[in-house]
Order: C-alpha cells, then structure tokens, then sequence
RNA sequence: CGGGGUGUAGCGCAGCCUGGCUAGCGCGCUACCUUGGGGUGGUAGAGGUCGCGUGUUCGAAUCACGUCACUCCGACCA
C-alpha cells in the first residue's frame, strides 16, 4: 500500500517478490542478477523488462527525484507519444539517418510510423505555430515517459535495453545567449538530481551523435562495468568521454631522425613497428594510415586517417570529420581497387582517395611515412602545404596523455551514460520550419536544447554502484522499503506481537517498512533481507524474551542490540 | 552487421555424438510430519506439445533441412 508521503509498507507474505538463489546464466553483471534474484524486474524478451511490485518502487523514487527537480527549474512535464507519424522523421531528415536503431512499421492504412527513440521533432511540432514570438520565450518542456530503440544488441539487464524509460527535455530560446544559459541551469539540475540519487558522477564533455548539435555534456557514474571509456585529469576538473577528449599535444623527449626527405626501399615493411625499427625512429615519428569505408546515404567511400605513429584513430572523431553516417572497416579488396597500397600508405602525393590528417601532425617534421608505393617509405617528411580542412581532430587521447587545461597526466577510467545535454541550436527547428518573430519582426528559427536521463538505466546504475557479493545496497533515497522487520520464528507469538506492533507503530509514523512475516527459517529470510538489500533491518528473534532485539544496517551488516522497548525512537530516527 | 552457442518441468541442467524400456536429476512448488538464529531433515505428490515445421526411418528429444526465439564475443550504441 502507498501512503500518502509517497512510501509503502507492505507484509512479505503478500508482496509479490520471487527471489532465487540462481541468477540467469546470462547475467553477468551485478545489478542485472540482483535485480533479476531479488524480484524486482523479470525479462519478457530480449531487451525487454518487466518491473515488479518492489522494482516499481524504486523506478518511481527515482523518477519523482527526477520530476521535483526540473519542475523546480520552471520546466514542465507533458507526454508526448510513443508512436510517432515518420513524415516528422522525414521533415527533420533522420529518418534516413538514425538507422536501424529506429523501429519503423506501417498501420492497417499503411501509414508509416516510428516508435520514438527520441523526440525533437514531436515537440517542435508541438511548438512551432503555436509559440510565434520572442515574448513567449524561453520555454523548456519535458516528459518522462517510454522510449524505444532496437538495439542490434541488448544485454547487461536494464543497462541496455530496447524498451526503456528516459526523461527527455526540450527548451526553445530566441538566441544562442539564451540557449547556454538554460543549458547551464540544467547542468547544476543534474548535478542535484544525481547527488540527490547518491551517485558518484562526472559531468563530462561528450560528443553529440545522431542528436546533433554544438555543446554536448555528458554525467557518466563512475562503475567498474561501465560500457564508455572517460578521461579525466588527475589534477584539474576536466573529464571527457574519449569520443570527445581532447589533450595537450604530444610530445617526446627521443631525437628526431632528421633527415632530408628521400624515398627508401622498405621490403615488406608494413606496420609502425617493422618501418621504425628499420629507420632505429621512435613510433613518434611516423604517420599511421587507418583506412576505413564511409558510408553516406547514398553512397560508400573508402576514406584514408592520418595518425601518429604512436596514436590510435578516434573512430567517433574521424566519423565526425568525414560528416558519414558510419564507418566499417575496409577490405583488402576495397584498397586495392582505389589504388591504395596497403601497408605503404602515406599523405604524400596521395590523390587517390579522399583523406584527412590528425591536427597534431600539422607543420610536423621528420616524418616517416607510406610512400603510396609497395616496399617504399620516405623519410624527412615535412607537413606543410596540406589544405586546412584536411586537418582534423581524430587521434584517441590515451591514458599518460597530458591535460590541454592544465597539463597534468590523464587517466582513463570507466563510466556509464546516465544523462546527456545538448546544446541543439538551429539544427531542428531549421529542418522542420518552427519560426518565431524576433524583436526586429524578423522570422527566426528557434534555438533549442535537449536534457535527457536514463530514468530506467538508473535502477540498474543505483546497485551497479552500490552492492556486495550478497546482494543490493540500497541507499534511503531509493530503496522500496527502508527496513524489513525479520521475525526470526512467526510461531512465537511474543515475536509475532511485538514485530506486528512496532510494524504498525512505524507505518502510523509514515515509514516505509516491510515486515517479514512469512513462516520461513530465520536463515531463508535473513539471506532474502542481504539480497533485496534494504538500508535496515530488525531482527526479533530469541533475545526477545530478555528484552532485546537487533538492529541491522546492510551495508556494513553490522549488528547493534538494543532494548525492545528503545527500539521503536531508535528506528524512527535511522529512518527518517 | 560479422562470428559462435543454446532451446528438454517455474529456474539451472543431463540425455543427443552411437535413434529403441514409462524422458531423468538438482533447486523450487503442494500436503503432512520434523526443525526453529544463517536457505533444517523426512515421507508422499503435482508438474513436460523435448522451441516450431518438414523430411529420413518400422521407430526421432536424438539424424537432415528449414524456421523462430534466446544468448555469447566483436562491431555498433542520445
């Protein structure tokens, strides 16, 4: 039962949690076989999750943290649908775009729609026409409801599901002043919600991807299991997503092998390793070639990235710069064809393809690199002469790397995604024709922002972040009860008694609690109580009849023994 | 999307290679007894279209082909 504060109480023996000593042999991380063990969600397909009674609660803990503070903002909650008519994908032009993340499907009249992986173009539609001057700016709506995208590859539980539910925020701004400032607010709201939630969380600089726009930030909790990869500084506050990281640029202490730029004979010479060891040059001073095939909407390219030696290509970096829809890794047969010789390519009097090369590289001398030729390299090579918009951004920053703020070494450590903002700019409301009348008269497109958290990812996140080898560690902010009354033998029914009245004197008091009446062994329950993991238990077992019963704390399973009599104040105050 | 694996009781699995008794085991479940501070012990039970389809065969959980689902590694992923 739900009382009116917003927290349950509930007997066990009518709450509907199947737990199981036995996890899904395909659960391989924590939250995914607690929350499966302990009865809170229960997979119906592949990346498909049903929540049950107790996996319910926390959602919507977790959720009215969520919803308190963006209203608290001035935002405010709508619901827009999920299915969504595929002429408004077609207008802002992603529905070529998104891929096949994007579930399309046709009605009985054979319409098109989608099921909304996101909604941008449903909330201009929304706006546009109806919002038509600056004088009703700025305007942030919001909604927290099911999304769905079908992944090529669902797994880790909650953490990546098909169906899952997000709080998705939409602003709109008369200009791009304006739009930084709400993008702001909403970086200090996450910081409060997540801080709120318990987490431990960077907000870190990302990359956009299909959403667009310029500034992108990301709040990743720090987790062993995460699935992104995030530098950060060891000294000063930047953090970034590695797709996004940026770095002072590398240097080295070896001496370069000057040279005047000649052409060698390199028999079979084909990696970094083979050429500088040849040369007796450090890896520094090489150009590694990474070729890869852009596809675009209607066309496939073979596209040649251009790294130090002793860097790696930023797959996400080097998508961005060549504006494809993806990039798949190219043939043997596919170099061949454009003329490329493999394990011979170089910058130098390439024309063959289109290609680009890492910003660092500019104006770098004594370079070795690919001749375009079988069995040549040349050496002495100086970067000049390359027109500007081939130099992009594209090496991965790499743990050891120096911070571009302050200089200090990175490190690189795991993370997972649980709110991204957006800065969008003009991008959507350009695409779908939303204008609105400035202070001169004049049409403008909307400027707009996009806030998103991964409401459901988060039941997940709260015990990938918080948990033992025996199960959950809810926090109070989030738990479905706050204690479980364990009566240790429900036929003593001096324990019975005594557990049904501080139960009842509990609930009086509006806290949330479980009593434990089920007729189990002491051991079956006490092993259900570290598996479902709530902040605190009470144990009324044998010492009862001395005057005594134990209070348990779950994340250190430290007991303390205190007087039955004291046990009730004791208790209101842990839990309030 | 590329490469593997699995599908037999609610869950976890054996049986399949080498076709043939009535398809088993552990956990869970039901009833009774027992026990009552760490998943107690016992007795008796219930529960299965062997994923689906076609084929081979006297005979298919077992072999072949097809199909669907689930899943693992990788790629991908607001």
């Amino acid at each position: 039962m739900r009382i009116p504060n917003g927290s349950e109480v509930m007997k066990f023996s009518k709450l509907y949690a199947p737990t199981t000593k036995d996890a899904p042999k395909d659960a391989t991380l924590p939250s995914h076989q607690f929350l499966v063990r302990g009865g809170f969600i229960s997979q119906v397909g592949s990346g498909l999750y049903n929540f049950l009674p107790m996996g319910k609660i926390v959602f919507d803990k977790i959720k009215d943290v969520v919803k308190q503070e963006m209203d608290e903002t001035g935002a405010q909650e709508i619901q827009m649908d999920v299915v969504t008519p595929a002429d408004l994908w077609k207008e802002s032009g992603r529905y070529d775009v998104f891929g096949k993340e994007l579930c399309r499907f046709k009605d009985r009249k054979e319409n098109e729609f989608v099921l909304g992986p996101t909604h941008e173009e449903v909330v201009v539609d929304i706006v546009r026409n109806r919002i038509n001057s600056y004088k009703q700016l700025p305007l942030h709506l919001y909604q927290i409801t099911t999304k769905f995208r079908d992944e090529a590859r669902p797994r880790f539980g909650l953490l990546r599901c098909r169906e899952f539910t997000m709080k998705d925020g939409y602003s709109f701004h008369e200009d791009e002043v304006c739009m930084k400032k709400e993008f702001d607010v909403m970086e200090k709201t996450y910081t409060k919600i997540f801080t709120k939630l318990g987490l431990d969380f960077r907000a870190v600089d990302a990359d956009s991807g299909a959403i667009g726009g310029s500034g992108s930030k990301e709040f990743m909790v720090l987790a062993q299991n995460g699935e992104d990869d995030i530098v950060v500084c060891q000294s000063c506050s930047y953090a970034a997503n590695v797709e996004a990281a940026k770095r002072a640029p590398k240097t080295t202490s070896v001496e370069a092998p000057v040279a005047s730029f000649s052409k060698f004979k390199t028999p079979d010479m084909k990696t970094i390793a083979d050429v500088c060891h040849f040369f007796k040059a450090d890896a520094f001073y090489s150009i590694k070639a990474v070729v890869k095939k852009a596809i675009y909407v209607d066309k496939e390219e073979v596209i040649v990235f251009f790294v130090r030696g002793n860097d790696e290509l930023q797959e996400v970096k080097a998508l961005n710069a060549c504006g494809a829809l993806d990039l798949a890794d190219a043939s043997a047969e596919e170099l061949e064809k454009v003329g490329l010789k493999a394990g011979f390519i170089g910058p130098v009097g390439l024309e063959c393809v289109k290609f680009y090369i890492d910003l660092e590289l500019k104006e770098a001398k004594n370079l070795i690199c690919g001749a375009n030729e079988v069995d040549y390299h040349y050496v002495g090579v100086e970067m000049f002469n390359f027109k500007e918009e081939r130099y992009a951004d594209l090496a991965s920053v790499q743990a050891g790397d120096c911070c571009g703020c302050c200089g200090a070494s990175m490190y690189v450590t795991k993370g997972i995604e649980v709110g991204h903002i957006f800065q969008l700019g003009q991008k959507y409301a350009k695409a779908m024709g939303a204008t609105f009348l400035d202070k001169n008269g004049k049409a403008q497109p909307f400027y707009m922002g996009c806030y998103g958290i991964g409401v459901s990812r988060l039941v997940a996140v709260m015990i990938e972040a918080s948990h033992d080898e025996k199960g959950c560690v809810w926090n109070k902010q989030t738990a479905p009860y706050l204690l479980d009354i364990i009566v240790s033998n429900v036929k003593d029914e001096a324990q019975s008694a005594y557990a049904e009245e501080i139960y009842t004197a509990l609930k009086k008091e509006r806290l949330s609690v479980l009593l434990d009446d089920r007729n189990e062994r002491f051991g079956f329950k006490m092993k259900d109580y570290e598996l479902i993991g709530l902040p605190y238990a009470l144990i009324v077992g044998k010492e009862l009849e001395e005057g005594f019963v134990e209070i348990v704390e779950r994340k250190t399973l430290e007991k303390s023994i205190v007087k039955k009599e004291d046990a009730f104040s004791k208790l209101k105050e842990l839990l309030s």
